[in-house]
DNA sequence: CAAGATTGAGGATTCAATCTTT
DNA sequence: AAAGATTGAATCCTCAATCTTG
């Protein structure tokens, strides 16, 4: 069933991914950086919050939604709020939570990071890849995170869609209300 | 060209990737980090050394292969030479070289570390994939790496199959003397 | 001066412990 | 006691500066 060459197939398909993985994170980091000073799990903190309906999100549903831990968002916050992209608000029916609501400053800025964002990966990523290789690498990539019990649909919509084109929300409406 | 409803699939696809990445790194990682105590660049290193003719890489030549930068090497080489896993040799030809010598107590290490990370990789990798999948993905993150610039063949092959089937290349002893 | 390697400083991330509220 | 969030300590990584050799 496995062979030796499958093994060697295999791990270096693993290889493969982690250094892709690595070149278009940087090439995105990169540029964004140069752009708006973010990093990519700043600007991903900031439209989470933009694309939630109220503009806020509970620390635990950032930690949930990201790559990050708990103690991780809250430093993450604390960088954000020290720029006044971010500020804290306390939450009304249960005192332990913490809200972190985008402000006015940080929803320009991250907008604004949206272009080069989709710029950068399409010159780094997309560019290269046919669109059937995109729908096969997305298959693959949600059977593993399927497969490992980490797949929950809220995870990879990030609201992208309403920041590079808001005239488009007429096709497709997502009333976040 | 680019629809929204691309530009969404796209970042979608991207995101996944991210999170497959980090979801399996995680699995590895905490094995190996189990079995042997060795991070999964920290046992790259090793692999790397001991699939070189003289079982001794230059730290210029680490960084290359690797993900990590120069200093990280020399860092990674250092925590690697506390536990006698490695041992700095000079260069006799050029006085500015250092090589990272792999020790025999380093090869025992990772060689009993390879069973663990390729049953990790099946188990929360490759599992979940059919034939197809694997080998499509290895294509597309060729191709990404190939339009940035990035494919070497020696970063990819790290000396898997002679330490899952030893009796396919017989490991004998080695002086690095 | 350029190349190879190391060092110091600083940033980001995590775990475990802590504090407050439920 | 458990949940939400924060903090302190530790780890790991990178950049820029440095040192040595070519």
């Amino acid at each position: 069933m496995s062979t030796v060459r499958d093994e060697h197939e295999l791990f270096a398909a693993w290889m493969n991914l982690l250094q892709a993985q690595s070149v278009v994170s940087e090439a995105l980091e990169d540029r964004l950086q140069a752009d708006s000073g973010l990093s990519l799990a700043e600007h991903e903190a900031l439209s989470r919050m933009a694309g939630s309906p109220e503009g806020d999100l509970r620390m635990a549903e950032l930690a949930d939604l990201m790559l990050v831990s708990k103690s991780g968002v809250t430093r993450l916050i604390d960088r954000l709020e020290a720029r006044g992209l971010v500020a804290r608000r306390a939450c009304e029916t249960d005192r332990r939570a913490t809200y972190a609501a985008i402000t006015e400053k940080g929803r320009i800025t991250a907008e604004r990071a949206w272009p080069v964002l989709a710029e950068g990966l399409t010159e780094s990523f997309s560019r290269h890849l046919g669109d059937a290789d995109v729908k096969a690498l997305r298959k693959a990539m949600r059977k593993i995170l399927a497969g490992n019990g980490k797949w929950e649909d809220t995870r990879c919509s990030v609201g992208f869609q309403e920041h590079v084109a808001p005239r488009a929300a007429q096709t497709g409406e997502r009333s976040a209300g």
